[in-house]
DNA sequence: CGGACAATTGATCTACCTCAAAATTGGTGG
DNA sequence: CCACCAATTTTGAGGTAGATCAATTGTCCG
């Protein structure tokens, strides 16, 4: 599908306009933004660490990711992303690249200059909040996926990750019923969770035999979500959304 | 010792004029912030995981931490902050906490009104900016830990968390010839770096060993620096420092 | 149909954990 | 200044979650 600056732009204001409604004025500068759109294929990198880049991204359509990599071939995959989200929003602010911005399925991304951010947040000063509370919500999740990776347990690590995806997929109307599309391979999923991907095969198989969670093909049901919920020990206060659930 | 509010709000200005220089009026604006100093024991939490606060916390004087609480007692600390920074800036635009703020030392800190610090930061674009910035930074610092936790083994990791205390603090002056003062416990160490007790002891132990790092009585020296930062894979790049080291 | 990638299985190994006790250290009151 | 307490650090002896290595079996497409 094609995507219009004005269609990439909405899915940003209509983000934004979650947490709490923009003015009429700022809607109008945020959709006056100059956008070039890009396609990239599943697999590309976008940015990559240690790059300097003058743009930030805005993910339309499809599926980004984050990771970093350490010697020897190893990486830690730090987040995934959907539509509305700019991943690299931080490099409005941050000189260079600390980690690498890829697709994780073919992907639609519109991406907008350093300058016109600026600008747009210097006039608009609201928006500018609402722009740096989305870089806050960002450090928020990185700070339970270091709880994740730190102290609990593969089982409950892969559990966890299922009940955030859903509730964030559930929040934009890319999931429901406790069934979602999550297009990563059980070896990007070890470069997640800190594992290795014969590991995350077992633990997969390991919720899937005891009804908690079913994630084959890159779907994802949860049969019980309450009892998820419990192995997991998720709480999403976390995610600083407006509707608690 | 006693700060007064102009010694404390300094602290914030220098930390800010450590990536450019502030303007007159944004400095003197700075200065004008009602602050409210507080003293802090060692180990006394200062906001905590849900709490709903209206202001935030510049750090004058002494060292805090933060961390998140799984079941079952295991926790996961997140981060350590020295003088300068302000540790929960996030709650400025998250309404509730989702980890607890705490002081490691005995600590002296300065509150600041969510109020004052909106007012400031929509006058004054260039000092949000800065403060943006600041959060960013912060996140930067998860992004590096996570994959800490993830893919390092233990012994890389404490390394790697020597390297980067070093940099920070040499950053402010709090430390010089490859040596600092570091308030932990080994069993705080283990809650950072994700491991046991027992085990950050005999990490320690085989770093002393081979001569790479001496960590006794919450002291740190590092002998050989070059050969420290290849054990551990430390690259600074995270840290988004003026001067690249 | 063939080729590439992804998932699965089995067997073995190891980094780190658990439990429990002993040795040090530092701070405090007498 | 010393004795004592509580918090830390250290040591020892197993145990286990997850890693490693090496096939084998799908599965998806061009």
């Amino acid at each position: 599908m094609n995507y219009s600056a004005q269609q990439a732009l909405q899915t940003l204001i209509t983000k934004l306009e979650s947490d709490s409604t923009l003015g009429e004025e700022e809607r109008a500068a945020l959709l006056r933004l100059p956008v070039h759109i890009r396609q990239h294929k599943a697999g590309e990198d976008i940015v990559r660490e240690r790059d300097v880049s003058g743009q930030c991204c805005l993910l339309v359509a499809g599926w980004l990711y984050r990771y970093k990599s350490v010697g020897s071939g190893k990486r830690q995959i730090l987040s995934f992303h959907v539509a509305g989200e700019m991943p690299d929003l931080q490099s409005l602010h941050l000189r260079v690249m600390d980690h690498t911005l890829a697709a994780l399925s073919a992907a639609t991304v519109a991406m907008i200059a350093h300058t016109e951010l600026r600008h747009l947040t210097e006039r608009h000063p609201r928006v500018a909040s609402l722009l740096w509370r989305e870089t806050l919500i960002d450090a928020a999740i990185f700070r339970e996926w270091m709880t994740n990776l730190g102290r609990r347990e593969a089982l409950a690590h892969a559990a966890h990750l299922a009940c955030e995806m859903y509730v964030r997929l559930e929040a934009v109307g890319l999931a429901r019923e406790h069934r979602f599309h999550f297009p990563v391979t059980q070896e990007n999923l070890a470069d997640a969770l800190g594992n290795t991907g014969v590991h995350v095969n077992r633990t997969l198989q390991s919720l899937r035999a005891s009804g908690l969670l079913v994630w084959q093909n890159r779907e994802v049901a949860i049969p019980d979500w309450n009892k998820l919920v419990e192995v997991a020990g998720f709480d999403p206060t976390y995610l600083h959304m407006k509707t608690p659930r």
